[in-house]
DNA sequence: CCTCGACATTGCGCCAGCGCAAACTTCCAC
DNA sequence: GTGGAAGTTTGCGCTGGCGCAATGTCGAGG
C-alpha cells in the first residue's frame, strides 16, 4: 500500500513514449500490493475489477475447462501488465492469475481505464503492442501444438521460459521460480508421466 | 480504386464511437481493390507495408512451419480489419493472408498508422478490441488442442466458422465458402485422414 | 462423352503418448 | 529421526490418430 516511484517504472513498455509528468499521475492512481505465492489474485469467471502491473515475482495465469482440466496460457513476466480483460472488452477474467513467488504488484480499478486512455493515448497503443506480442505467441502455440510431437513442446516451452525468465549461472541457465512437471504438462499440453520420461532422456 | 462511402463502414467496430466526419477522414486516405480468389495479399514474413479492413468476401490467414508445414491461423471475416502487424510493433506479417472468394478489401499503408492513431485515439482503443477477442480465441484454441481430441477440435472448428461466417437455409446452416477437408485439418491440428473418418461418422 | 486431375474415402499396419498402478525420492512437520 | 504427503519415475497394456497406398467421386476442359 505504498506510493511507486516513477523512476522504477518509466522505462517499462507500458509507459513507453509518455512523459514524466504522465507516467506520475498514472501512477497517483495506483497502489502495490504483496501477494504471497500460491495466493489467488483473480478468478477465470470473475467480474474485472482491477488490472495489474508486476512489479517483483512471478504471476501464472491458467484457464480450466469445463472438464476440469487445467492449462497454462502463460507466465506473466516482471515488468508487464495483466488483467487487462476490460480494455479488451471482456466483463469477466478469461483466466485464473496466481502468483507463483512471493510478488508485488500494482493495482488499478478498471473503471478509470476508459479516462487513463483518454488522457493518455499513448496507452492504448502501448498495450496494443503488449497484446499483439502475446497474440504473436499464442498462435506460435497453436501452431506447435499442430504440427509437434511432446518432445519438441516440452523444449520450446521451456526455451520460452527461460527467454523469459531465465537468469545465467556457472552451470548454465536457471528459471528462478518452481517449475514442476505437472506445470510443464499444463503447458505442453502432455501428461506429467510423458514430460517426465522426455526430460529423463536428456539426463 | 473507388472512393468509399462512410456509410458503409461507419457502423463497424472499428469505428466505433468515431464521429462521422473522423471516419471519413480515415476513409480519405485508403482505397478499396478487388482480389480475386486464391490471390495471396501478403505473404508470411514480408515487410509489412499495409493494413487492410474487408468489405467483402473471405480471406484465409495461414502459417508455414520451417518444415513446411500449414496451419490456419484464422479466417477474416466481412468488417475486420487484418494486417495490422505495425501496429503490434512488428515489422514483418507474421502469416499469409489468401483471399478464399473473390474479395473487396480497403487498403491503407502502414506508414499513415501512427499518425491515424494520434489523430483518433479511438482507432487505438477499438483495435485493442478488436485483437483482443482474436487473443480470447487463440488462448481458447491452444487450450482445445491441449485437452480434447480431433472429433471435439474438428466440431469446434466448425463450430466457429458458423458462427462467423453462417447463413441459415431450409436445410440447416451453410458456410458461404469453400472448405475442403484439407482446410479443417489445417484448423485442427488432424491429417485429411482423420478429418474425413471423424466427418463421415456424422452422416 | 471421355479423360484427366483434384479431392475424398477406406483399409491396414504402426507408434507416440495416454492411463493406471506401483515404487522411489524429497521435503517438511512433528 | 520418523511418518507422511506431495511429487517423480518407471513398467506395461492399450488406443487414437498417423502414414501410406489403393480406390472411389466429382467437376471442368477437350
Amino acid at each position: 500500500m505504498s506510493a511507486v516511484d516513477s523512476s522504477m517504472v518509466a522505462h517499462l513498455p507500458l509507459f513507453e513514449s509518455l512523459y514524466t509528468a504522465a507516467c506520475e499521475a498514472i501512477l497517483r492512481e495506483t497502489h502495490s500490493i504483496r501477494v504471497p505465492k500460491n495466493k489467488v489474485i483473480f478468478e477465470q469467471g470473475e467480474d474485472v475489477h482491477s488490472f495489474y502491473l508486476l512489479l517483483h515475482g512471478h504471476i501464472r495465469a491458467t484457464k480450466m475447462t469445463p472438464a476440469g482440466e487445467q492449462v497454462i496460457v502463460r507466465y506473466v513476466a516482471t515488468g508487464e501488465i495483466f488483467g487487462i480483460g476490460q480494455a479488451m472488452g471482456l466483463t469477466t477474467y478469461p483466466a485464473t492469475a496466481t502468483a507463483v513467488d512471493d510478488s508485488v504488484v500494482l493495482v488499478w480499478p478498471t473503471t478509470i481505464w476508459t479516462r487513463l486512455v483518454a488522457d493518455y493515448p499513448a496507452l492504448a497503443a502501448n498495450t496494443l503492442k503488449t497484446v499483439g506480442s502475446r497474440l504473436q505467441e499464442a498462435h506460435t502455440r497453436v501452431v506447435e501444438m499442430s504440427t509437434q510431437q511432446v518432445e519438441q513442446r516440452v523444449a520450446h516451452a521451456l526455451l520460452r521460459l527461460i527467454n523469459q525468465s531465465g537468469r545465467k549461472t556457472a552451470q548454465g541457465v536457471e528459471i528462478d521460480f518452481q517449475l514442476s512437471r505437472q506445470d510443464i504438462a499444463e503447458m505442453t499440453g502432455a501428461t506429467v508421466f510423458t514430460v517426465s520420461r522426455t526430460l529423463s532422456t536428456w539426463e
